[in-house]
RNA sequence: GCGCCCGUAGCUCAGUGGACCAGAGCAUCGGUCUUCGGAACCGAGUGUCGGGGGUUCGAAUCCCUCCGGGCGCGCCA
């Protein structure tokens, strides 16, 4: 078989072992290739050349500006972002849109909340509650207040837009702050305005997809194999959520990409199937509709869980997580753990490991070895760009296969989009280059070549931990 | 009641029917005494893989069943 094969110049020799199972030994020219290859073009290390490239539209948060984002919105940021940086490295143009609602009964019971504060009334019995809301009433700017006050106004509806909108923008400093910036903020009301809703349930309409019942009308999923019929539009003539699901799916598709991702909590799981239908029926592939669904977080301090109720005021914000526990520690946190399953965040906890968390000790690794260059340039060597004969010994091998596994990871995690098996492929490298640390001399000025090859292998693994920080959205600092 | 997900070391989690599959990190205990960064290194280990049954040469993994937990089953979003 090795025979036959394309690349047997990658191999010195194969044998069969035990089970069934072929051995190939990699040649060491193959690899001592990579530690060149990745020090002439760091940045390229680890990114996959594209099958074929396809335009992702990643949709992901999508919290309605009713209040600040909380912890319970944290994993969808975090599962999003991962997701889109994993799918770049892999080749794809990749969209982070973030969908709202700005006009919907939520939005005018948050203005009712601020006007019944501003007014010093009691707040509605429904109200919102919580600090932010009258920060809000503060802030509220005079000619927004008269607005509202003026005859026939619908007070709470003026004042829950701009709430809204002040809401939004903090909302977006917040995601900002985590490391994440959207591309689209879409309102569904612009899928209203814009005619793509009622233009896809014609569409639907067309093909013989909906029906009318008890004066609503209704979207035959069952026909794709849904339990359930799914309302369009209600019987008093308004729009559902779905109807505007619907419109949002042409309107994306109409914008040209190939792939659509949903980043949605699993407690969304039963809208899925409707959705996906939705877009079979209207004659797209069902398959270029994705959705994502993360499993919940348990917050827990000090081993007691944290039970939120926004309406209510009670929640830790997402911004007031990452102030205790950092955004590079968070990062890893959601990084290392299956988007599907279910885990427990213990914010106390997470702050006492703080200092042995696996992140920073993948961080100084990469600080040490920025390190190791500096004293190296102090003392006139640099690394090498030729590196034959890098091999001789067993610390660089096992270094050097470290650092060679790199675009397999990424391979898996593209492929399994999931980014677990690169905080688990970053450790073990900071493992290999610790051991390879402890072992061979790096600075040594009276073995000069020998010093050359090694920065130049200690440069690839600094890279190869840079870039794979880098799919996480972590810093990889050059001094800690 | 029906549907989906989950149960792996003290804790938090990986483990996609095939060698390394019984693992990693943390926590715990012991050691290294460091001319390139000790936020490091070396060593020590505990598991009825929730229980039981089945398929298979071989099961944490596939099938059935039971127990425990989460979520969903709106003309809510």
């Amino acid at each position: 078989a090795l025979r036959e094969g394309p690349d047997t110049a990658l191999f010195v020799s194969a044998e069969v072992a035990k089970p069934g199972f072929v051995n190939l030994r990699v040649a060491d020219g193959v690899y001592e290739a990579t530690v060149a290859d990745i020090n002439a073009a760091p940045a390229e290390w680890g990114r996959l050349a594209p099958v074929a490239r396809r335009r992702v539209n990643v949709e992901f948060v999508s919290a309605n500006p009713t209040g600040p984002l909380t912890i319970g919105n944290a994993r969808g940021a975090f599962v999003g972002d991962l997701l889109s940086r994993v799918l770049e490295a892999g080749g794809q143009e990749v969209t982070r849109e973030y969908y709202f609602n700005d006009a919907g009964t939520q939005i005018s019971v948050l203005g009712a909340s601020v006007v019944a504060l501003r007014r010093h009334e009691p707040l509605p019995e429904d109200a919102y509650r919580g600090a932010y809301v009258q920060d809000l009433a503060d802030d509220l700017p005079d000619d927004v207040w008269a607005a509202a006050q003026a005859p026939g106004a619908d007070a709470a509806a003026v004042v829950g837009r701009w709430a809204a909108t002040r809401v939004r923008v903090n909302i977006e400093a917040s995601l900002a702050h985590l490391g994440v910036r959207f591309d689209v903020w879409k309102s569904e009301g612009s899928l209203h305005e814009e005619g793509w809703v009622a233009r896809a349930v014609e569409r639907l309409r067309d093909g013989g997809h909906v029906f009318e019942q008890d004066g609503a009308l209704w979207f035959r999923s069952t026909d794709f194999g849904d339990d359930k019929d799914r309302v369009i539009y209600r019987s008093d003539g308004r729009p559902t959520y779905f109807a505007a699901d619907i419109g949002y799916v042409t309107e994306k598709l109409g914008r040209g990409f190939d792939h659509l991702i949903y980043i949605w909590g699993a407690d969304h799981h039963g809208t899925v199937a409707r959705l996906r239908n939705a877009a079979q029926a209207m004659g797209y592939d069902r398959d270029a509709v994705e959705v994502l669904l993360y499993s919940w977080v348990r917050f827990v301090r000090d081993g007691v869980e944290i039970s939120m109720s926004k309406r209510a005021g009670e929640f830790i914000t997402l911004d007031e997580l990452l102030g205790e526990v950092g955004v590079d520690a968070a990062r890893w946190f959601f990084g290392s753990r299956a988007a599907t399953t279910g885990i427990d965040f213990d914010i106390e906890l997470a702050k006492k490991q703080s200092a042995e968390n696996p992140v920073y000790y993948v961080q100084y690794a990469h600080a040490r070895i920025a390190s190791i260059l500096r004293k190296g340039a102090e003392a006139g060597l640099t690394p090498a760009p030729d590196v034959a004969g890098l091999l001789a010994g067993e610390p660089e091998g096992l270094l050097v296969r470290a650092v060679s596994g790199f675009p397999e990871v990424v391979e898996d995690a593209v492929a399994a989009q999931e980014t677990h098996g690169i905080t688990a492929y970053a450790t073990e490298l900071a493992t290999q280059f610790h051991a390879f640390y402890r072992d061979a001399r790096v600075v040594d000025v009276d073995q000069p070549e020998r010093s050359a090859k090694r920065l130049a292998l200690a440069l690839a693994a600094k890279s190869t931990l840079a870039n794979a920080l880098g799919l996480l959205g972590i810093s990889a600092p050059e001094a800690m």
